[in-house]
RNA sequence: UGCCGAGUAGCUCAACGGGUAGAGCGCAGCACUUUGAAUGCUGUUGUUGUGAGUUCGAAUCUCAUCUCGGCUGCCA
C-alpha cells in the first residue's frame, strides 16, 4: 500500500477528540478501550472497531485497553478468550498494561449497586420475567410501575444481600435501576442491572450468583479505568441516557463520554457471532478458523495480511450511517498488499502432460527467473527446463473462444520464464479426452522473443521431473447471495455456497515451493495469491490456500 | 401508530463560519507487458431522498414530507 506522507482522512470521531484534546477535556488524555465478550472469536467487523479504538489511542497518543466484557458466563469461556487475545496481536496492536476483565469489578459493582439502593434509585423486583415484560409496555405505550417498586431502602438492601448470599432462585428476583416506566426509551424504564445466575464463571468460579448487566457494568468498567471515549456500535445509541444516568448517580472516578459509529456490514458475508457459530456448531465450515469464515483467524488462515485488514479498515471510514460494504473492497486491500510483497511462483492447478519432442530426455536445464517482476530485492528462484512438462489444462484448446491467445494445436506460447513451444500433436485417450501434447521448443526464445514472429500469450508451466506434489484448496465467498441474513424466508444456511471449497489434488508445484510456509504468502502466476494451510499442511503434504484470485479481465472477456 | 439515528456518484466516504460537488473502489477505453496480473494515462455516472422557504447564491440554514435502520432479553 502506498502510505507516504498520507495523513489518515478525518472522521467525526478523530474530529470530536481532536476538538476535546485542543480544549484540554480530560486534562488533554485519550483513553479508549475494546471490550469484546468472550462469547465467539473476533470478526472482519471487530477488526474495524479493534483498528479505531487502538487506532485512536496511538494517534493522540494515548492508550487503549483489552477488557473482556464476561457478566454472562452462560455463554462465555476461556478459549474465547485466548483466541480473542491473539487475533488482537495478531493484527498489530498493543493493550496498555493487562487485560482486564469486567469480572475483575465484580466486587466494586456491586458496591455500586448498594449505593444505588442507599440513594433510592434502585430497588429489588419480585414480579416474573413475564409480568415484568407485560409492566414495561410496549414502543408506543408506556410502562406502568411495578408494586414492587416503592419498597423501602432496607428491605431492599436486605433483599439484595440476600440474592446474593443465594437465597433465592435463578429467575425469582432482580435488581432494577428506578428510572421512568413511562419513558420514551424502554431501557429507561427501569432496567434491570442485576440478575441470579447460579452459573459458574470462567475468571470467579463459584464467587458470586448474582451477575451484573452489561448496561450497569460497561460504563462503570470505563470509568473505572479513566476511559476518556468509549466507542461503540450504533445499536447502544439508545442505551447511551442509561450510559449518563447511572456515572451521574453514582460517585465514579470519572465520566466517559459514548461515541457510536457504524458497524461494518460485507456483502456476502454474515458478521453475527451467533450465526458463526451456527456455522460452526453445524459444521458447515470446520471451525473459527476455516478459511471461509470472516473471523480473523478465518482470514489469517486464508492468506490475509494484517496489514491489509487495517488497511481495508482505513479504506472505508467511519460515519453514524448503516450501509454495506462491498467484498471487492477487501479483495482490493489484500491484492494490493500482496502484489507488491508476495514473491512470484508457478503452480500447475489442473496439469495436463507436455513432451518437449526435440529436447534430450536426459537434458535439464536450470533457469533463474526473479521472484518478483518489480522488486529485484526479492531474489531469484530456480525452475528446470527438461523434456516433460505440465501446463494448465485450462491452457489448450481444441477449439478455441474468440481472443482465446493461449496454446492452440499448431500454435505457439511462451513458458513463462523460459522458451517458446509450439503444439504439433493431441494426444487423446479413448474418451477424446486431451491427455498430452506434443511440442517443440524453440532454442532460440529463451530471453529473447521469437524471430519473424509474434507470439502472445504467456502460459504458466512446470517441470513434469522436478515438480512437487500438492493439494490446492480453492476458496470462494461462502455464500451465494448478496445478503444472506436478508431473506426472511430464506435461512443464510440454504444460501452457503456449494463451491465455496473446492479441493484440487495432484497440482504440480515449482520445486521451491517445497519450502513454504504458513502466513508467507506467494503469487502463482497467472492464478492468484496462496498460502500454505498452517493446519493441513504437513512435512509429506503441501497443501496450498487460495486467498484471493487475481483481478481477471479474461473472465469478463469470455464470460 | 413512540423514541433515537441515517439519507451526497453502482459501493465506501469527502466537501463542516452558505459560493452551482470530489476521492478511493468498481466500470470503460488506450498505452505498456514473457502474469489476460501489475503499472501509467483518459474517461464514466450525481436534479446532494423529496417539496417548499430564507438568500444574489444552499449538499450546507429553516419548515414540511418520504424512505431505511435500531430499540419492547433476567444478551452484549
Amino acid at each position: 500500500m502506498s502510505t507516504p506522507d498520507k495523513t489518515p482522512p478525518s472522521h467525526f470521531i478523530r474530529q470530536i477528540i481532536t476538538k476535546d484534546v485542543s480544549e484540554g477535556k480530560n486534562g488533554g488524555q485519550v483513553a479508549t478501550r475494546f471490550p469484546p465478550e468472550p462469547n465467539g472469536f473476533l470478526h472482519i467487523g471487530h477488526a474495524k472497531s479493534i483498528c479505531l479504538n487502538f487506532g485512536l489511542a496511538s494517534e493522540y497518543d494515548g492508550t487503549c485497553n483489552l477488557r473482556f466484557d464476561d457478566t454472562n458466563p452462560e455463554k462465555e469461556s476461556d478459549e474465547y478468550i485466548s483466541a480473542i487475545k491473539s487475533d488482537v496481536e495478531w493484527l498489530g496492536f498493543e493493550w496498555a498494561g493487562d487485560i482486564r476483565y469486567a469480572s475483575s469489578y465484580f466486587d466494586k459493582l456491586h458496591g455500586y449497586a448498594v449505593q444505588l439502593i442507599e440513594k433510592g434509585l434502585a430497588y429489588v423486583e419480585s414480579l416474573t420475567a413475564d409480568e415484568m415484560r407485560e409492566y414495561r409496555g410496549t414502543l408506543t405505550e408506556p410502562g406502568k410501575n411495578s408494586p414492587y417498586r416503592d419498597r423501602s431502602i432496607d428491605e431492599n438492601l436486605d433483599l439484595f444481600a440476600r440474592m446474593k448470599a443465594g437465597e433465592f432462585d435463578q429467575g425469582s428476583m432482580v435488581l432494577r435501576a428506578k428510572i421512568d416506566m413511562s419513558s420514551g426509551n424502554i431501557n429507561m424504564r427501569d432496567p434491570v442491572i442485576y440478575r441470579i445466575l447460579k452459573v459458574e464463571h470462567h475468571q470467579t468460579g463459584s464467587d458470586w450468583c448474582i451477575y451484573p448487566m452489561y448496561d450497569f457494568t460497561h460504563c462503570i468498567s470505563d470509568a473505572i479505568e479513566g476511559i476518556t471515549h468509549s466507542v461503540c456500535t450504533l445499536e447502544f445509541e439508545a442505551h447511551r441516557p442509561l450510559y449518563d444516568w447511572v456515572l451521574d448517580a453514582l460517585e465514579t472516578p470519572s465520566h466517559p463520554q459514548q461515541i457510536e459509529f457504524a458497524r461494518l456490514n460485507l456483502n456476502y458475508t454474515i458478521t453475527s457471532k451467533r450465526k458463526l457459530k451456527q456455522l460452526v456448531d453445524e459444521n458447515v465450515v470446520s471451525g473459527w478458523d476455516d478459511p471461509r469464515m470472516p473471523t480473523i483467524a478465518g482470514l489469517r488462515r486464508r492468506g490475509y495480511t494484517s496489514s491489509s485488514i487495517r488497511n481495508f479498515c482505513e479504506m472505508i471510514g467511519v460515519t453514524k450511517s448503516d450501509g454495506t460494504v462491498d467484498m471487492g473492497m477487501l479483495e482490493f486491500s489484500i491484492r494490493d498488499d500482496l502484489d507488491k510483497n508476495a514473491p512470484r511462483a508457478m503452480c500447475v492447478l489442473q496439469p495436463l502432460k507436455v513432451v518437449i519432442e526435440n529436447y534430450p530426455a536426459d537434458a535439464r536445464e536450470t533457469l533463474s527467473v526473479s521472484a518478483h517482476p518489480k522488486n529485484e530485492a526479492m531474489g531469484v528462484r530456480e525452475i528446470h527446463f527438461t523434456k516433460e512438462l505440465y501446463i494448465d489444462q485450462n491452457d489448450f484448446a481444441e477449439v478455441p473462444p474468440p481472443k482465446f491467445k493461449r496454446l492452440i494445436e499448431g500454435g505457439e506460447v511462451r513458458l513463462r520464464g523460459s522458451y517458446v513451444i509450439k503444439c504439433n500433436e493431441v494426444l487423446k485417450d479413448a474418451d477424446g479426452n486431451v491427455i498430452e501434447l506434443r511440442c517443440s521448443y524453440d532454442e532460440n526464445t529463451l530471453g529473447k522473443k521469437p524471430e519473424g514472429r509474434k507470439v502472445k500469450g504467456v502460459v504458466h508451466w512446470v517441470s513434469a521431473e522436478t515438480a512437487v506434489d500438492a493439494e490446492v484448496r480453492m476458496y470462494d465467498r461462502l455464500f451465494t447471495s448478496e445478503n444472506p441474513d436478508g431473506d426472511k424466508e430464506v435461512s443464510f444456511l440454504d444460501v452457503v455456497n456449494p463451491e465455496s471449497l473446492v479441493v484440487l489434488q495432484g497440482c504440480k508445484a515449482e520445486p521451491g515451493l517445497a519450502k513454504a510456509q504458513p502466513e508467507k504468502p506467494y503469487q502463482f502466476e497467472r492464478e492468484g495469491y496462496f498460502v500454505l494451510d498452517g493446519k493441513d499442511a504437513s512435512s509429506d503434504m503441501l497443501v496450498f490456500n487460495r486467498t484471493v484470485t487475481l483481478r481477471d479481465s479474461w473472465a469478463k472477456i469470455s464470460g
